[in-house]
DNA sequence: ACGAATCGTAAGCGACGACTTACGGTAAGT
DNA sequence: ACTTACCGTAAGTCGTCGCTTACGATTCGT
């Protein structure tokens, strides 16, 4: 739910290929699982990983079910990510001050 | 050196504890283990695993070695999560519109 | 020059996670 | 009603990763 099972979710190369095949869409189980290294049960498992972290959504639709990124997930990620760079130029431009002024005594 | 050992770095709670503890300026490996929960050569493993993926930068300096946070590879990472949300929104929208158009034939 | 401090690396161990096969449950087709 | 298709879950195996202890190398202090 947080961002930190969002980043636990996409460390997973496996879980990254299925992120990059839902980019242009939505897409059932078996569309993403097909031509991928791995078997359905092992997707399925995956899928599991993302929805609980926010970063997906299904839709069940008859027989099967449809899986979509969630943005609101992945913006979530995002800011913690924002809020990390700030943090690291505003130190970064502070320890460059600092060598500038002279620091030798 | 890729957004993807970025991702994988980060996913480590112990070290995003460390990042944490850099957010406010550098420090040397002593002064980051300093209070943590896991020894110091543990902390040192994982300041080449951060350091090989990007998001650190160290500096020797006499008996030292100080870390920093590299804006540079948090950047990369930025980059590729905003890249996945402008996907995200624009899937999100398309689903929305075909659905709003009326797919029911 | 000698002792202390700071840090990286090697070896070994335990735990978590990714994958497979097998199974059950629900919806669609005929 | 029966068969087929689609999907999630359970159990088990195997590799990987994070941690510890032990050691070696370099630098500072006196």
């Amino acid at each position: 739910m947080a961002y930190q099972d969002a980043i636990t979710a996409l460390a997973d190369p496996t879980r990254r290929v299925i992120i990059d095949r839902l980019r242009a869409g939505p897409l059932p189980v078996g569309a993403i699982a097909d031509g991928m290294g791995v078997s359905r049960p092992a997707v399925s498992q995956h899928l599991k990983v993302l929805s609980d972290a926010g970063l997906l959504s299904v839709t069940p639709t008859g027989n099967r079910r449809v899986y979509a990124i969630s943005p609101d997930g992945v913006d979530e990620l995002r800011r913690y990510l924002d809020t990390l760079w700030d943090d690291a130029l505003a130190a970064f431009a502070r320890a460059a001050e600092e060598k500038a002024k002279g620091n030798s005594t």
